[in-house]
DNA sequence: GTGAAAGCGCTAACAG
DNA sequence: CTGTTAGCGCTTTCAC
């Protein structure tokens, strides 16, 4: 009992330390720092002494302790806007994946599309000292990571770019996607086309929406403004916006859905109308493919894995100027987005 | 210029740290921890000065420090399969609603059903602090926790219950659903049904199996070898099993799928199949509605807040013995499940 | 090969 | 109301 001496304080649940490994394994402090982290300069019969007193103890290293010495915490975060959205998770897990490979943990939180939540996400984490922050901006303003970016936090941008400070930016070509999308339903002979959008202060949507402005005013259609609805992508909105769209005086034949959200609700309201509508989304859905759904794929995964390993590359101290990458995206045509105008 | 004196030692980036704040405001050491930490017994005018000098110097609170002393983290670490599987998103999601609100965050790691890799997230998580922990796991021996369970660290399981340990655990009825689904197609005429699930090793997968057999027994109803296919989920492996089940000797008419990546894959197979087969799969999925597929749905959300507070309760001193909470299954009737068996 | 001492940036306890 | 001291558990440095 004598030889496992506690200390009075149990803040951690009474968890052993180095020192309670090291009293009872009988050998100084630093020798089980040794053992612990697989430096060399340690006799095996002593490694063995240590690692049973480790077992004995059930002992488990402090990093918080390890980090303020260290000053790197192997840990990298992720501000997305939503876990749940399909879009996100294999986006996350992509990143997850490339920080497994340079031994890091990573930490994401959701801002629920909310500029303030993703500041104060984006803040947190570096309090707890991340190595390297990835963003999925919510808002427009990132001057309150000067600071962190100054201080050595890594810093890239994903998906959407980052608002009033230069900094790596990785995203899907959202104008180009959209131009072809909409491009596409026009050569099928549509010439009434609906855009239903995210909140215009998005940046994706806002170039999806200039995407589709471009290829109308390339075929030389005019856009009515009744035919363009940007707004929150609940599916209350967006029904109304499809519906308002088809009763028109000037219905639309055709609509392009600006993200994987608007589109299922526009499938569903379509599902339910008498004559058939074409459809372009933008993003890829699951059974997509079953419902015969024509869409702008984006890699989701490409975009968090070359996200990630951009970030490392910086926190290996390479990088350069701060750089903007745009992915490409592909058509894949199903059957919504080649259905005729009605008479046609 | 001399009264910011910077530390010779630059480990994070040059950051200033509360000692540079106080000598910049001219203030003691704790005054600048009472006002970071919002504490009372500082002057109107005092804490201007000092948000002056954070302000200035950028300073950001280092919550190693912090942790060091104070024991807690205020983070919670979840260790789920997959976060690019659609069902773990919204759970992890909830969790971190519950955390949130509880001033924590949270740290998902993915462990890629490898129970080494989950193993070796969750001391990981442990290694940094983390004050509770959710667990979706992998493994069936979970006594490696027992050290960190015992410092303290609260632990939840979830979707599956924890191997050869006491520990609460949240789960779906997979048992019951599975047996509501069978029973849902035996009652529209079929016979000979077949199962396929997860490798046999998961809880869930296992237990949903047992729902399909007592649903045939309970009907008198035979089970052959060859209607039942375990394993991975992975499209090829669900694929042959679908072809094998629907081209032997006693050909199946009816299919029960035991988790969404079985589900999608199963549909995928049956729409190019030349006569329609039944279909009930365990797991929601998006726009399943529109296809017309039937499913057993268990609620991935709710699992997760529940886990949550269920973790928040015991951190909070609550809690008492380990309790399993299990959580019923909802049938959605969307057609697939009942078609009937041909030539019925 | 091993260990003692110093200190990472913060908060608790106490003194002024 | 404010400041000083000690020390959280670890790694770094340097002496043995």
């Amino acid at each position: 009992m004598a030889d496992t001496a506690r200390r009075p304080d149990h803040r951690y649940g009474n968890r052993p330390t180095m020192k309670d490994v090291a009293a009872r394994a009988g050998v100084g402090l630093k020798t089980v720092s040794r053992v612990v982290n697989g430096e060399p300069g340690v006799t095996a019969e002593t490694e063995r002494r240590v690692q049973a007193a480790i077992e004995v103890l059930g002992f488990r290293r402090n990093d918080s302790a390890r980090v303020l010495r260290k000053g790197r915490t192997a840990t990298v975060g992720l501000v997305l806007e939503d876990l749940a959205d399909p879009f996100y998770g294999p986006l996350s897990r992509a990143v997850e994946e490339v920080a497994r490979a340079h031994g890091a943990l990573l930490v994401n939180g959701s801002s629920a599309e909310d500029p303030d939540r993703e500041q104060e996400l984006a803040l947190a984490l570096c309090a707890r000292r991340v190595d390297g922050l990835i963003v999925i901006p919510s808002g427009d303003d990132h001057r309150y990571l000067e600071p962190e970016i100054r201080a050595g936090v890594a810093t890239v941008f994903v998906d959407r770019p980052a608002g009033l400070i230069e900094a790596d930016a990785v995203l899907s070509d959202s104008f180009g996607g959209s131009l072809e999308g909409v491009a596409h339903l026009i050569a099928h002979g549509h010439r009434r086309i609906g855009f239903i959008g995210d909140r215009p202060r998005i940046h994706t949507s806002a170039e999806r929406l200039r995407g589709y402005r471009a290829a109308m005013e390339d075929a030389g259609l005019p856009v009515r403004d009744a035919w363009v609805a940007l707004g929150p992508t609940d599916p209350g909105r967006v029904r109304a916006a499809v519906r308002g769209m088809l009763t028109g005086p000037e219905p639309v034949t055709a609509f392009f859905a600006g993200n994987n959200r608007v589109t299922v609700t526009v499938v569903r309201v379509l599902a339910g109308h008498p004559r058939p509508v074409a459809l372009v989304g933008f993003d890829d859905i699951e059974l997509a493919d079953l419902l015969g759904i024509t869409v702008i794929a984006q890699d989701a995964a490409a975009l968090g894995r070359t996200a990630a390993e951009r970030l490392f590359r910086r926190l290996e101290g390479g990088g350069g100027a701060p750089e903007r990458v745009v992915l490409g995206t592909t058509l894949l045509v199903r059957g919504s987005g080649e259905l005729p105008p009605p008479g046609a």
